[in-house]
DNA sequence: AGCACGCCGACT
DNA sequence: GTCGGCGTGCTC
């Protein structure tokens, strides 16, 4: 049925047609230098963006044809393609962003393919699936009333899986399956139908202000009309998912595809709810937990045109939609939109160019915008849509500085007497209480009493946390563990391992001291595995099941929870430390997300922030709830040290496991750096993890004017650098962190 | 990414 | 004497 559509997309516009004897380029999904060049065979025909089967050395390969071959691959080299996969060709918009992300990121090409053809099983034909039905003449047989009703459902209904008819029949597959050994049903194949629910745009959403109105009516208003990037800047509670919610029905109702970027899809229970009251179903979802079965149903669907909305972390980016119209960034401020491991790239960016490559709108949206997105909108190049106050009910919380050094605790305890009070208060008025602390485990650090020895990971250059609950000394960077020792492996003194600082469960276990009675929780990601325990814990919570969240990250982001009036930071100078130079942004964008915790029923919250550092800005912002003056300050202060977005960097870590090499192409690095055209390389250094899964580490890092383009100097730079085979070079262009 | 080729340590 | 470790090189 799609067969037409692709066959006339290629045809009317998109690309040459190659045809037997044409020599053409294809990608393959591997990190070679570039395309390889294959023969058509007699009688076939190909385009641009068709998925081939391809002779690989020895072995079968899937690519994506790319173009005409450039011919520099000697003749005799050539083989023929096998011939095309029975899916869709991969848009042309894929492929353009491919090469866009290859040459930008300075990965090669096939490692970028890789990422959009992430999910081989979907390009096979979907398997046919065994499903029954009434068989022709049955067999005498005995019944049963679970066996009446599989056979008054099946005389009403076409033939389906097991599954399906146990499921309507109410009862066991077992009673389907021994129907059909008895003879009175058959099974046949069928292919699965793939029945995807789609979002109606026409139903009613909630009711909007009438700011919220005219933003939407705004947004609605791109929609259609080509390239544009909007920035939705509004408190939390403002009603900035309602408002994308109307441009997503406006795209949907002209038959576009949608795509809704989310950071930590696993914790967006309350966001589908909210999708499915807008648009009476709940889109298709992408993210990394999916079983390998629904992801190549939902890529096949995609790209079949078959789902129109989905909500996606950061590689579903790579999904083949052929009918895009809209692309929405939620939380596009969120740390997790940068992908650190295999190609390096940043999925909010590069949104934005498959948003102009599409020739379609973009919307990033913020209760917390990056200062890159707050900066384009100054240049002009993006436009904003401010969401100023909140949707009705209590304005934002109240935030109070508890000053650590006067204020604090006794050793050994975390939580300050003004902070404890304040706990005590919320519990006797019946509401709940949330303390955040970024800090997994027991404690960070762990040492011997006797000797100072700390205990370390073997392989990385990193502290052992303590995961008490579990019995476990963990490193956070690479998995390793182990059982905590007995005794000090240095100095073998025994009972001599102290604990170090405090992690969730630490404080757990001084709220278990000081309120015996709260009903506590701990949500961490080593706590929470996956949707559906998310979805129970925020139900416990919302049924106040629970008086006390303790959190890390995790419960930053996108909750409400009305009954949540008091919102304790315990240690809100944790991400400042270290010199990294967003590090101020990413701290205040944390505070005031978990600020945006309390509240937010009828009642407004309190906030506290346990510091050392009270006159800090972002301390001083966050009490002023002056988040311009904040933004401000960070730009000049960006701005004066040519740091992004007023500046360009690109880090090289160099790494590999003899030390000597690595330290000697990081020295060569150096001594061939670029020093035309303002540009600056520092380094090399140590990389904070100088040892990361047993392989050492350098960095180096250049810094150019915003008007130089760094990617060629880079390239230039290593090509000619004297670089041992061993050691590898990873780019990192426009990095979130120094380190 | 795979897969073969090739050169140095502990074993049937 | 071999099995097998993973460094290196190659795939149109």
């Amino acid at each position: 049925m799609h067969d037409e559509r692709f066959t006339q997309v290629n045809v009317t516009k998109e690309h040459a047609r190659y045809m037997a004897g044409d020599r053409v380029a294809v990608l393959l999904p591997l990190p070679l230098a570039g395309p390889y060049d294959y023969l058509v065979g007699a009688g076939a025909e190909y385009a641009t963006g068709d998925i081939v089967d391809v002779p690989l050395g020895n072995r079968r390969a899937t690519g994506v044809v790319w173009g005409a071959a450039t011919g520099e691959v000697d003749a005799s080299k050539l083989r023929e393609i096998y011939g095309r996969r029975d899916v869709p060709p991969l848009p042309a918009s894929l492929v353009k962003l491919t090469d866009w992300i290859s040459r930008y990121t300075l990965y090669p090409q096939g490692a970028v393919l890789r990422m959009a053809l992430s999910v081989p099983d979907a390009l096979d034909p979907p398997k046919p699936e065994t499903a029954y039905t009434l068989a022709a003449d049955p067999p005498e047989f005995r019944s049963t009333k679970a066996r009446d009703r599989v056979i008054a459902f099946l005389s009403e209904n076409p033939p389906l899986p097991a599954a399906d008819i146990a499921r309507e029949a109410g009862c066991g597959a077992s009673v389907v399956k021994g129907l059909a050994d008895a003879g009175v049903l058959a099974a046949i194949k069928v292919q699965p139908d793939g029945d995807w629910p789609v979002p109606d745009p026409a139903r009613d959403g909630v009711v909007l202000s009438e700011i919220q109105a005219a933003a939407a009516n705004d947004l609605c208003d791109g929609v259609g009309k080509g390239f544009a990037v909007t920035l939705i800047d509004g408190v939390p509670g403002s009603g900035k998912t309602e408002v994308y919610f109307e441009a997503v029905a406006r795209a949907l109702a002209d038959g576009r595809q949608v795509l809704v970027m989310l950071p930590e899809i696993a914790l967006g229970a309350q966001w589908l709810a909210r999708f499915r009251d807008r648009f009476g179903t709940e889109p298709a979802m992408w993210h990394s937990e999916l079983t390998g079965a629904r992801r190549r149903d939902t890529w096949r669907a995609v790209a079949e045109g078959k789902v129109r909305v989905v909500v996606g972390a950061r590689s579903a980016l790579f999904l083949p939609f052929h009918e895009l119209g809209l692309i929405v960034v939620d939380e596009e401020h969120d740390g997790s939109f940068k992908q650190e491991d295999g190609v390096v790239y940043h999925a909010r960016d590069m949104a934005v160019v498959r948003a102009q490559l599409e020739d379609i709108p973009a919307v990033l949206v913020s209760a917390t915008p990056s200062l890159e997105s707050v900066t384009n909108v100054r240049r002009g190049r993006y436009r904003e849509v401010t969401l100023p106050s909140r949707h009705g009910g209590a304005d934002l919380a109240d935030v109070e500085v508890i000053d650590m050094r006067k204020d604090g605790p006794a050793r050994g305890h975390w939580l300050s007497p003004m902070l404890a009070e304040a706990l005590a208060e919320t519990f006797e008025a019946g509401d709940q209480a949330m303390l955040f602390l970024n800090r997994r485990g027991y404690a960070p650090l762990t040492l011997c009493r006797t000797c100072g020895h700390r205990l370390q990971c073997p392989r990385c250059t990193a502290w052992l946390v303590e995961h008490r609950l579990v019995g476990r000394l963990q490193c956070h960077h690479c998995g390793f563990q182990t059982k905590p020792p007995e005794q000090c492996p240095n100095c073998e003194d025994t009972e001599s391992m102290v604990p170090c600082g405090p992690g969730v469960e630490r404080l757990a276990e001084e709220i278990q001291l000081l309120f015996p009675e709260a009903r506590t929780v701990i949500a961490a990601s080593d706590m929470v595995h996956g949707p559906k325990q998310a979805a129970e814990l925020v139900r416990m919570i919302e049924e106040k099941e629970i008086d006390l969240i303790i959190g890390t990250q995790i419960v930053a982001k996108g909750y409400h929870f009305p009954g949540l009036t008091l919102v304790g930071v315990v240690d809100a100078d944790l991400g400042l430390s270290g010199g990294e130079f967003r590090a101020a942004e990413k701290t205040f964008q944390l505070l005031y997300q978990v600020a945006g915790r309390a509240g937010r029923g009828d009642r407004p919250g309190r906030v506290f922030l346990q510091t050392y550092m009270p006159d800090h800005n972002v301390m001083k912002a966050l009490t002023a709830g002056d988040r311009d003056a904040f933004i401000d300050a960070e730009s000049a202060a960006r701005e004066a040290a040519h740091m992004p977005p007023f500046g360009r960097l690109v880090a090289l870590i160099v790494s590999g496991r003899d030390e000597a090499a690595v330290d000697g192409a990081a020295a060569g690095l150096a001594r061939t750096a670029p020093r035309n055209d303002g540009i600056r390389v520092l380094g090399p250094a140590p990389a904070p993890l100088a040892l990361l899964r047993g392989r050492h580490r350098r960095r180096l890092l250049l810094s150019a004017p915003r008007a130089v383009n760094p990617q060629g100097v880079v390239r230039d730079w290593i090509a000619r650098a004297p670089i041992a085979k061993k050691v590898r070079v990873q780019v990192d262009v426009d990095p979130v962190s120094f380190f």
